[in-house]
RNA sequence: GCCGCUUUAGCUCAGUUGGUAGAGCAAAGGACUGAAAAUCCUUGUGUCCCUGGUUCGAUUCCUGGAGGCGGCA
């Protein structure tokens, strides 16, 4: 039965630890994955180099404790996809295996779980051509005629997706470009790959508490040297042409550049209200996680229970 | 003390030529097919400051009071 070569993770664990941000995912890391596991980064910004108090990273010390994968990965100007972050978490996760440890995909970036959980629909990538091509088509018919030309080749996707949400519409119209096809002909996995059965923890605090956090981490940021980092990326070049400067934290500065007419506490709070909006779309997408566990972040026993009985109905582990 | 302006949703304010009211923000819920810390959708009953009066009917007009802001003393 396990004749195969190539690599399986039918039989391995694998721990999904996904937390709204400033739920306490490093703490809980730190208390419960010291020996033998290694982390592999789930989130969109922390795989960005010179993005690290914006983007709440784990500190150096922690790092060089328990290894961290996937974080630092990039420079701020490029750019970063699921797709690549599926074939760098394989890859990541494959070398954890080698090293006879066990992965620990933590992060808040819930599309990010799923696709890694899912796989990806055969749509392609498309493109730099097509895509500016469709750019332009934007720019110069706006959303609404975009969206209708997307309803005459492809009317399962324009009904599916809302005529202001340009972001889709485009890429909808971007693959039917590209191939011919409509995205919605392209299959949509159902069934996990690589046969996983990851144990998904979630950390659940009550919303009031976890907004007082979020508050009380954006005045750290602030504290730690947000404002510099800020120089220092536009000393670099940043602008926010780069999408990495779309993250939360970082994208209320360069607004504030372009209107020149906010000051520093205005953005300190437009950064509070932008975080508290991002964690509540964090629960709600990870709500549709049908297989997890609600733990408690600070009850690091009953999560160490929970794992523990993971890990041991693995039998080679 | 006098004069003027003001008091409406958690906040900032519209508005009803008298028929009990609505925007933005906040808040809540939701979606998510290769940019996802992105992008998008849904949800608005509140002694219309209090008190009397006029009126069939007042949050709207009038009297008196209270709070706020500004000016003059």
């Amino acid at each position: 039965m396990r004749s195969s070569t190539r690599p399986t993770r039918e039989n391995r664990p694998v721990i999904f630890l996904f937390g709204p941000t400033a739920s306490g995912k490093t703490a809980l890391v730190e208390g419960l994955f010291n020996h033998g596991y290694q982390i592999v980064n789930a989130d969109s910004v922390q795989v960005y180099r010179h993005l690290s108090i914006g983007s709440a990273k784990p500190s150096a010390e922690l790092m060089a404790r328990i290894p961290h994968h996937l974080v630092d990965i990039l420079e701020p100007w490029q750019d970063f996809s699921v797709a690549s972050f599926i074939s760098m978490a394989d890859e990541a996760v494959d070398r954890i295996y080698a090293d006879g440890d066990i992965p620990v995909l933590a992060g808040g970036t819930a599309f990010y779980f799923k696709h890694f959980l899912y796989g990806l629909s055969q749509a392609p990538a498309v493109d730099p051509a097509v895509r500016s091509r469709v750019a332009a088509m934007l720019g110069s018919l706006g959303e609404r005629v975009l969206h209708e030309r997307l309803a005459s080749v492809d009317p399962v996707s324009a009904a599916r997706i809302n005529v202001h949400d340009v972001y889709r519409t485009t890429r909808a119209l971007e693959v039917y470009e590209q191939t011919g096809r409509p995205l919605s002909s392209f299959a949509l996995p159902a069934e996990p790959r690589l046969g996983m059965r990851p144990l998904v923890l979630s950390l659940v605090r009550d919303r009031q508490e976890l907004y007082e956090r979020i508050d009380r981490r954006v005045d750290q940021m602030f504290h730690e040297g947000l404002v510099d980092e800020i120089r220092s990326l536009v000393a670099m070049g940043a602008t926010s042409a780069w999408s990495a400067m779309d993250a939360i934290g970082y994208a209320e500065f360069f607004h504030a550049f372009e209107c020149g007419c906010k000051s520093l506490s205005m953005i300190r709070e437009e950064i509070k209200r932008n975080t508290r909006h991002y964690a509540k779309r964090q629960l709600t997408f990870f709500n549709s996680f049908s297989a997890q566990v609600r733990i408690d972040p600070d009850d690091t026993a009953t999560a160490r229970r929970i794992v523990g009985e993971y890990i041991s109905s693995f039998p080679h582990c």
